[in-house]
DNA sequence: TTGTACGCGTTATCAG
DNA sequence: CTGATAACGCGTACAA
């Protein structure tokens, strides 16, 4: 159905056997000038266009990765999809994507879905009930976890230290002479934003200072949000450190509209340094987390692990640490 | 390679025959309870997965699109895909996705590469030279064209209706009183960015007012690079349309550093509508294109395209316009 | 209800 | 260099 016209009438128009017309579209050296020809003439003709899946099946190879993200919009997972784009062309690879929406059934049925279809698997799943994964996941296919939490199954993956990232954050904010620091957590079943807190909550145990933890699920609502609870506080924070930069964007906004002054009122600091934190007003600190670099070595590093025999890599499943840098713009740059 | 363990596989350990399995884990009705039972429970062990590729190769169906835009990241395409991908799970599709990078050959070679991978294709070239498309693209699978000028070899297609959304934009600012509109253009290649300046010459036409074009390529850079251009000026404009929302961004953000103050020195308007034209400050009015939708109703068209016998629908190529919706936000309110 | 056998479109092996 | 032909893994008439 797909190409409706098959190798095989292109064979027939060109008055050869099916296997020379293979070959010679294919490139291999040993056909005839001649037959070269006659084969791509009858191809072009014909608007022949090779079978993707009986290619497929045929060499048990695709030139596809699958990619199952939470989700596959917004400035985060955009940029991580960039550094797979990137790296993917440069392999000559093309993705098959999926949003797995914060469900880790979703992801695994995206993958079983993926099957047979891609030669590797690039998962971001930051799930608390994670492990089922690991052992549902891996169709002995290459695979290599993004970003999830450490020891994941110790499955090779590139993982982001959130938590000496949430830690800095919360000592760049102490030294701005913040004294009362309130943090927007993420989602509570996911593991990045658990780091994140834990990160938090050390930071603040360090100077002796009492936490205040909003609820936030990484929008810019939540963000939002949660500075209508401190709005309507005795006291107002002078320091605020967001799980992610959505939520930092969110709740400039909301302190923007009440006329509280960032920095000078209220220093904020965001985490992933997506590209928008440079357009807000006033720009937002971060720590980047390299979120395009985490999609470039992911498929850098599924890449490998597909060229070398495929299957069990999980012999050198090297966990790659990315550690997040601080970036200090004008929303905490006091003085 | 896949998945190592086959139908077959499964078959031999329940003790019958592969085609018995395959009816069982298809949930056919024509299989004795116990059968079944024998089969789940063996396919289970095995962590048996379908292979795609051969699946799709026996039936011909694949139960995937293949989508082929420009970039695959950026808050434009990244809510196209959002669209897309809402409306395929509700469709129960899967997406494989493909960037070409601005280039007409590149998006010809990712259509070939989906041929017999998907079940119908999703295309967004908005080329000077996309001509070459019609003719290379279509291998007699069902496609839509997103985006992309009017009667682009009239496909069946989801347009929107660039030249009057621009011509409103301009109305809209001259309402604002400005008598002195620049406009920062889009890529000259780009089909839509020439409508778009079609739209802003005809709407200063209307008033006789004289016509400032700069160039642009529809990135951030563009814009904070064109505002230089009109600093270094003797008189500034009174207002500003900038082909898209992202100049409109960068060019706020280069006002913004000179100390002009918008919208009373300058009022500016982008278009599209992308989420960050909320955060900018001031928020930029804009011109909605519903770039969300467009990419949810491409789906559902293409979806019905496929229901029915596939192939040729260009029958009722019916080309849905969507008009862009202006939307006013600080950037471009004076009074 | 079950099993056999063929076809889907390509590649790859192995004689000619 | 070329041409039959056997895989690849699965669905499905067809026959039993």
């Amino acid at each position: 159905m797909a190409a409706g016209v098959t190798l095989n009438d292109v064979a027939k128009a060109a008055g050869v056997s099916i296997a020379s017309a293979s070959r010679a579209i294919n490139g291999l050296d040993n056909v005839t000038e001649e037959v070269r020809e006659r084969v791509l003439e009858a191809a072009g003709k014909l608007k022949y266009v090779p079978h993707g899946a009986a290619r497929a099946l045929a060499m048990s190879r695709t030139n596809t990765i699958g990619v199952i993200l939470p989700d596959i919009y917004g400035e985060f997972f955009s940029e991580i999809i960039r550094g797979i784009d990137v790296a993917a062309r440069a392999s000559g690879l093309h993705i098959l994507v999926s949003g797995s929406h914060g469900d880790v059934k979703e992801a695994v049925k995206a993958a079983r879905a993926m099957a047979g279809r891609v030669d590797g698997l690039l998962v971001m799943a930051p799930y608390a009930d994670a492990d089922d994964l690991s052992g549902k996941l891996p169709f002995n296919l290459p695979l290599v976890m993004m970003g999830g939490v450490g020891g994941q199954a110790d499955l090779p993956s590139l993982v982001v230290d959130n938590y000496s990232g949430a830690l800095e954050a919360v000592r760049h904010l102490r030294e701005q002479s913040c004294r009362r620091i309130a943090h927007i957590a993420g989602p509570e079943s996911n593991l990045e934003a658990q780091d994140r807190l834990r990160g938090y909550l050390d930071g603040l145990k360090e100077a002796d200072l009492s936490p205040q933890v909003l609820p936030g699920d990484f929008t810019d609502a939540a963000g939002y949000a949660a500075v209508q609870t401190l709005l309507a506080q005795e006291q107002m924070p002078d320091g605020l450190f967001a799980a992610n930069d959505m939520m930092a964007l969110g709740a400039t906004l909301g302190l923007r509209e009440a006329g509280v002054s960032i920095p000078d009122d209220i220093a904020i600091i965001g985490f992933d340094d997506i590209p928008v934190t440079r357009y807000a007003s006033p720009p937002i600190s971060t720590l980047r987390a390299g979120v395009f670099d985490i999609g470039r070595r992911s498929l850098e590093l599924l890449s490998v692990l597909i060229e070398r025999g495929s299957a069990e890599a999980s012999t050198s499943a090297a966990s790659l640490i990315v550690r997040p840098e601080l970036v200090v713009r004008a929303s905490s740059r006091r003085r």
